[in-house]
DNA sequence: AAGGGTTAACGTATTTTTTACGCTTTCTAA
DNA sequence: TTAGAAAGCGTAAAAAATACGTTAACCCTT
C-alpha cells in the first residue's frame, strides 16, 4: 500500500486553447487549507510514484486521458507558501487539446473544474498565481522555439487557427502572408485534400502536423524563431 | 533551531572556466551513502529555508562568497534514485570566477573538492551524473540567448577569451571576426582603454560588462542567437 | 443573379542580417 | 630582421526577414 509523502505535491498548469483564446484548467478545492479557493489541480506525491508520475496520475484523474504533454516548470518552497505547514510543490505544465480530452469535474476532493482565459483569472489560492504566472511565461519561451502547438490543437487545422493561437499566447498579431511562410518553411506541416466547411468566406486548406518532421524539430531546436522580431521589446 | 527535511535536498552544478575550458565543481563526501564517490556538492534542505537558499548557503559553505549566479534547473524525484531511502533533490546551477571565488574542500563532509572538465568527469555518485548532463544542457540553452558569460569570466578580459568561453561551451568554433561583431553588436561590452600583457603576439583590448545594458538584455531576452546557424544540426 | 464583405493564398520587391573572407597591425621569439 | 600568431578593420555576396500588391473562393444580402 503506497502513502502520501506529506510535505510534497506536484501542482499541474493544464492549458488549452478554446474560442480562440488560451485557457488554463483550475478547480475548486474542499480541503483544509484552500476551501472555496480556486487552484492548480495537484496533490500530494506518494512514496511510490515520482513527482512526474504524480503529475500524470492528476492530469488521468482530470481528463481520463494518459498521453498528454507535460513538462516540468520548477519547483516552489518558499517556507510559508502553505499556512501552517511545510510543502514543496514540483510544478507541471500540461497542453491538452480542450475538444478531445474532456474534464471531469467531480474527482476526488475537486468541488468544481473550469478553464479560465489566462486573461481574465480569479483570486487564487497560496501562491498558485504566482505559480501559474511561471508555467506560462515557461510557455511562452517554449513556443518560440519549439512546434508545441500540434499539443493544444484537433488533429486537423487551418492555418489561421494556428495563427490565432499564436496571436493569443503573445497578445500581437501577424502578418498572415509571413506568418504562413515562416511556419511551411518549418516542414513539419501536412496540408490535406480537406477544406474548412461552413464559413462565410473562402475555405482555409486543413493541415496536420508531420510527427516525424515534428520530432525531429523539437531534437534540433527550432533555427529560426516563431515569432517576429517586432516581437522584441513589447513583451 | 533548525532541524533538516529528511526527504528533500539541494544540489548544486558549481561550473567555472578555467584553462580554456568549462569546468564542475565536485566533492568527495563521506556520508552514508556515497562514501567515496565524487558527487554534486548539496545538502538537505532545512525547514527555516527555501530550497533556493539552501542552494546559496552550500555555495557559500564551499565559497564563503554570497553573490553567486543561481538559477534552479529541476527537480529529481526517481523513487529508487538513493538506494534505501527516498529523496528528493532540487538541482541547481551556480556560475562563478574561479579566479575570483577560492575553493574550500573541508567543508563538513566533503573529504575533497575538485575542478574537473565537463568533457572528462569520473564516475559520479546515485544520479548526479544525469542530473549533470540536465544541468549542462540548461546552461548551454541559456547562454545562447543570455549574455552569462559575465558571470563566468573575471572582471577585464578579452574578445578571444570570451570566444573561447564559448567554443569550448558548444565544442565548435567560430570565425573569430564574426563572433566580434556578433559579441559588440549587442552593446553590453565596454572596451577599456587597457590592454592585455605577457603574450607573445599582439596585444588584445580587455573589455568589461556593462551591467545597465547587460541587465537589459537579459530582461529584454536577446533577440540575436549568440551562436551562428551552423551550430544548429551539430549538437 | 449580382455585388459586397471577408479571409485564403500566391507572389515579389526591398530591406536587413548573416556569412565568408581579404588584409593590415602589433606583438614575441628566434 | 624576420617568421609566426593573433588582433582588429573592412567589404562583397548570400540569405533571411519584411512590407505589401493581387487574385481566388466562399457566404450573405438584395
Amino acid at each position: 500500500m503506497s502513502s502520501e509523502l506529506a510535505n510534497l505535491s506536484a501542482d499541474c498548469s493544464i492549458f488549452g486553447f478554446q474560442d480562440g483564446r488560451l485557457k488554463v484548467l483550475l478547480i475548486r478545492r474542499s480541503n483544509a487549507y484552500m476551501r472555496s479557493q480556486w487552484a492548480l489541480p495537484g496533490h500530494n506525491i506518494n512514496d511510490d510514484e515520482s513527482a512526474e508520475e504524480a503529475a500524470a496520475r492528476i492530469l488521468y484523474e482530470m481528463s481520463g486521458v494518459a498521453d498528454i504533454y507535460l513538462d516540468q516548470v520548477a519547483s516552489f518552497s518558499a517556507v510559508h507558501r502553505v499556512p501552517g505547514y511545510r510543502i514543496v510543490t514540483i510544478a507541471f505544465l500540461a497542453l491538452v487539446d480542450i475538444k478531445k480530452h474532456s474534464i471531469q469535474p467531480n474527482v476526488r476532493e475537486a468541488e468544481a473544474a473550469a478553464w479560465f482565459e489566462v486573461s481574465k483569472l480569479p483570486k487564487m489560492a497560496l501562491d498558485h498565481m504566482q505559480i501559474l504566472t511561471v508555467a506560462l511565461s515557461q510557455l511562452k519561451r517554449k513556443f518560440r522555439f519549439e512546434p508545441l502547438g500540434f499539443e493544444l490543437l484537433p488533429e486537423k487545422f487551418s492555418l489561421r487557427e494556428l495563427q490565432n493561437l499564436y496571436e493569443s499566447l503573445y497578445w500581437i498579431r501577424f502578418d498572415n502572408r509571413n506568418f504562413r511562410k515562416r511556419i511551411l518553411k518549418l516542414g513539419h506541416l501536412v496540408s490535406l485534400d480537406e477544406k474548412q466547411q461552413n464559413v462565410s468566406h473562402r475555405r482555409a486548406t486543413l493541415y496536420r502536423f508531420d510527427p516525424v518532421a515534428y520530432q525531429k524539430l523539437r531534437q534540433d531546436g527550432i533555427n529560426v524563431d516563431v515569432l517576429p522580431a517586432a516581437y522584441m521589446h513589447s513583451e
